[in-house]
DNA sequence: CGTTTTTCTGGTATCGCTACCAGCATATGA
DNA sequence: TCATATGCTGGTAGCGATACCAGAAAAACG
């Protein structure tokens, strides 16, 4: 049987006025029945909810988005779906509009901007009623269209200096200062520094600048041969702390932009047999479960990702209900979490 | 300024007459200078194009869809977006649908069934030309709709008996047996297995009967004592290792149906000193970079994960394309990768 | 050069729903 | 009692694109 002749024999092609023919009504009384139950008499409510499941009818959503020019759809945008760090912001984010009746569109610019600014104008063209964008630099285009398309929108991942519209992140900045003066209370002397690529990363070079910060604060020189950018793998994280160590034979702790890159290092240390924090200490960025298990257990910094996605989620809604459109910037701060790897 | 007030000085909500007019062309000859340009004439289209970029025009696809009667937006259902299981998987199959100009629009069943019933009704409203569900038992609700909607249905995650219309995936219930076996052939005696909970997962259910059916054809008893069930957290995984071990002083080998579970328990035997495999040998279900890295390595199953997505993709792709509406069954295996834990 | 073929362009009629307004009933008040 | 308010229902006119067909322009042919 062919897609055709199943599409015959379904209900999947009913109309509203088959439904309202069927219930004896019309079919703005059917629209209404379904959008807003209580504008209709319990009697016609009742004809048309019989229809509607006698028949399986699914309204068009497409059809009434065309008509009423509103979607419920809202795009959302993280520089790659696989690094389960968006996922529990993504899972949160999902949650709280899909109670409002809004759904997620998922796109994935792979960090580059060329790829958000296509995945921008392909949502706009689906007229979504809203983006999250899971990064704070655009291309020009990029802001030409949010701009014009007047949708409220919603950067995170980090504080914008100019925002579009609204943000809701932390400061990675702040966040990787806080890191290094941490260690650096705990009697740490040398602390390397290992970021994620920088290439059109706003968040990876807010963390670098950071870390330099914290170093002169302390006094420090910023020597730039105790940073080290790497790729966000396991093997990475090993190879760049075996790396830095050998560069720097005094250094005393590791601090790592990502949660893997950290315990690509740990595994390393526990393979070579380096004590973890006695020979070297680790310290990583977000605050994800394994860190927390990892044998030592890992000091790290707790960015509230569940969070950000609902707050960012609530926001929007909020917009897309009539609250006027001001200018937001939420910072959801961080948090230190120190553990037994430091 | 407000949404309104921006949305009035921008592109946002121009036409394709508008564009039309000030290109001194038909609204059609814009409407195939952007969807055919092939079908167009050079002069035309160099109109068409400048008009376009001098407006930032963005097409309407919610009428565009109504219109033809055609979406570009694939609905995709896992249990938990959470789960970083399904993020390859969901980026596979993400890229290869945008390689074909189509959308992916995600919702997560939170594992009940109820809620992929609602999310099938709303993804079949906004008209979805395609759907991915990552589960095999649907409620009768789902499966009329679905075949009602004629539209190309994905079901993965498992090899259901009854597919709704194509099935890309993996034996669950092949895995658990072969795993058991192997690690029967390796010498260990008394085999536990954890397994995520049961209730609603097919998926799960086939890999406890996998293990039993191994444990069968090994002439060993089924003891039901040796398996335990277990929410997906590392502290699960220890505790359940914990609890077989006292309820079995002599089992030498855990097998856990997920990598947290597993990597749960690696790092209990570690806080514990039980040597891993010396004591007790670990075996996991999917093979994620965690497992490779671990000290020790962690003996798995490898799971095509990517490869479903893609796979999963490129036949909505074909089917969408004109592709005859056959039942198409994928089994795309596995594989036992034995490493230091066994 | 006329005729046939091919290539391109534009008008018209939807697609399925909702906004808006008109109209009828019933309720409320003077 | 009539007048006004209120509650519900239905008709009509789009929303902004595309399908389809007709016809004009260009190309090809004898």
């Amino acid at each position: 049987m062919n897609s055709k002749a199943r599409r015959a024999e379904g209900g999947g092609n009913l109309k509203m006025r088959d439904i309202a023919r069927h219930a004896g009504v019309s079919p703005m009384t059917v629209s209404r029945a379904l959008r807003e139950p209580s504008a209709v008499s319990e009697k016609m409510r009742r004809k048309v909810e019989a229809a509607v499941r006698e028949f399986g009818y699914v309204p068009n959503r497409i059809a009434g988005s065309l008509s009423s020019n509103r979607t419920n759809v809202v795009g959302l945008i993280v520089p790659s779906i696989r690094n389960s760090l968006y996922a529990s912001m993504i899972q949160a984010a999902s949650d709280a509009l899909r109670a409002n009746g809004l759904h997620l569109m998922i796109g994935d610019s792979g960090h580059r901007l060329e790829d958000e600014e296509a995945l921008v104008a392909a949502f706009l063209a689906q007229r979504v009623c809203g983006l999250i964008l899971h990064n704070t630099v655009h291309s020009k285009r990029v802001r030409k269209l949010v701009e014009a398309s007047g949708i409220p929108v919603i950067e995170t991942g980090n504080l914008p200096d100019d925002p579009l519209d609204m943000a809701v992140s932390y400061s990675n900045f702040e966040a990787a200062r806080a890191m290094t003066l941490h260690l650096a209370r705990l009697g740490y002397r040398k602390i390397g520094f290992v970021t994620l690529p920088l290439r059109d990363n706003d968040r990876s070079e807010e963390r670098r600048r950071g870390y330099f910060a914290a170093l002169s604060e302390l006094g420090r020189p910023a020597d730039g041969s105790l940073v080290l950018e790497a790729a966000g793998g396991f093997s990475e994280g090993a190879d760049a702390l075996v790396r830095l160590v050998k560069a720097h034979p005094d250094l005393d702790a590791g601090f790592f932009a990502g949660e893997v890159l950290a315990v690509g290092a740990l595994f390393e240390c526990q393979r070579r047999g380096w004590a973890v924090p006695g020979r070297i200490a680790i310290a990583s960025f977000d605050d994800v479960d394994l860190l927390r298990h990892a044998v030592p257990s890992v000091t790290t910094l707790r960015i509230p990702r569940q969070e950000i996605g609902k707050r960012s989620a609530e926001l929007l809604v909020r917009r897309l209900q009539g609250a006027p459109a001001e200018r937001v910037r939420v910072d959801l701060g961080f948090e230190i979490v120190q553990r037994e790897s430091s």
